[in-house]
DNA sequence: CAAGAATGCGAGCGAAGACTCGCGTTTGTC
DNA sequence: GACAAACGCGAGTCTTCGCTCGCATTCTTG
């Protein structure tokens, strides 16, 4: 009890520890980028830091905290920019700028931060990690099933999950698609990923509540 | 000149021999599916085809020889079956039902075959596999151009191009979820993925030509 | 049945990479 | 200025994993 109150009391930090721990989590966000998290080796992190692998160990116990703190930092990121991006919405709003506004949030923060879509997608990456992931896609898939709903008051709720994730798969298939392009051809995918969400959606608001996706 | 006419003699193989590379592929297929390609150890490979791994290297020079073995095998296997599936169509076939037929072809191989996603889909898969990927992902999006332009013969290549990426790209997502559910479930998102593709692909082809002219 | 080839084994080699350790330097505090 | 704590270093340790080697066993062939 009175002992370890806590399992980490934080150590006495300098402001050149700081700036060096941003440093290095700036770093790893290019080598995770690049070569994915289980390729990525902490001497390289080091490296590309301009720091010796035992500086790097000064401020994180292993590779793992690394990918954990830039993941939280990410997603406190995210929340503080677009946490209201997926919020329940007036169901007369229509389908098409609901879609559009969700979709150009997100897609902005993955541009800015492409090591989120590095992060969240390597099928190597370990527990602590996948563990964040999986709550952030809980989080999102309540989110768009709160959106859903809210447009389609009656579907059953096992009908509203598979939906939801296949808005979030068509989503994230988009996602991909973005990354990979550049200026006007970015922008085109953009636009056809909203067309598929719309369009996919579409149908069940037209059928599924009294209010029609475009008034 | 006269030496090395073949970079590679194949070593005469007894029965014997055969069994066992069928045994390993078998076993890599597995361990691939479960760990990915780069966490997949040789000697968990061998482990789970009960040999050595010196047995292991009797038949495949390295690691990257097996999932390339795999990969073609896959590959000839799905030509063999699979292969007229995106075969451009009647345009008076319904779109519903092209899509329908197409979609449920792959799946059904996918379902059969997990390794194939697995090994497609990593980060981490080394040179030789990539390639054959890229030639995989090039050979389906031409097909599936030439299935699109036989529904939209007034389409602009680019505009085709970037369409049948995005179906690609659409079906990738709902094979990743497909796989993920089983009975019943995975049904139901076999028929979203449809729903989503022929949602999609349906205004473009009921307006005609949508990039250039307007109903 | 012999002889050679193919098959089978598993301890062990070499490289790569996560992580440590001892010691020197800088910074904050009195 | 003096002391301690935080910072910084990079050669070195330890483990994992791809792969090899020497030798035993089983086939095939004449």
């Amino acid at each position: 009890m009175s002992a370890n109150q806590e399992k980490e009391q934080p150590r006495r930090r300098q402001a050149r520890g700081e700036r060096r721990i941003a440093q290095l989590l700036e770093a790893a966000a290019v080598v995770f980028t690049s070569t994915g998290y289980t390729a990525a080796s902490t001497n390289a992190i080091a490296r590309e830091a301009g720091v010796s692998p035992g500086t790097l160990y000064q401020f994180f116990p292993n590779k793992e905290a690394i990918a954990i703190e830039l993941g939280e930092r990410l997603m406190r990121e995210m929340r503080e920019a677009y946490g209201e991006a997926l919020a329940p919405v007036d169901p007369t709003t229509p389908l098409e700028e609901a879609v559009g506004a969700a979709v150009d949030r997100f897609i902005a923060f993955n541009c800015e931060h492409p090591v989120f879509f590095a992060l969240m997608h390597g099928p190597d990456i370990p527990g602590r990690i996948t563990e964040e992931h999986d709550a952030l896609h809980a989080t999102l898939l309540s989110r768009i099933e709160g959106l859903l709903s809210s447009f389609l008051p009656d579907a059953a709720p096992a009908d509203l999950v598979r939906t939801a994730h296949m808005c979030l798969g068509l989503y994230k298939a988009g996602l991909e698609l973005v990354l990979a392009h550049e200026g006007a051809e970015r922008d085109a995918y953009v636009q056809e990923l909203k067309h598929a969400l719309t369009r996919y959606l579409d149908p069940l608001v037209a059928t599924g509540s009294p209010w029609r996706s475009t008034p």
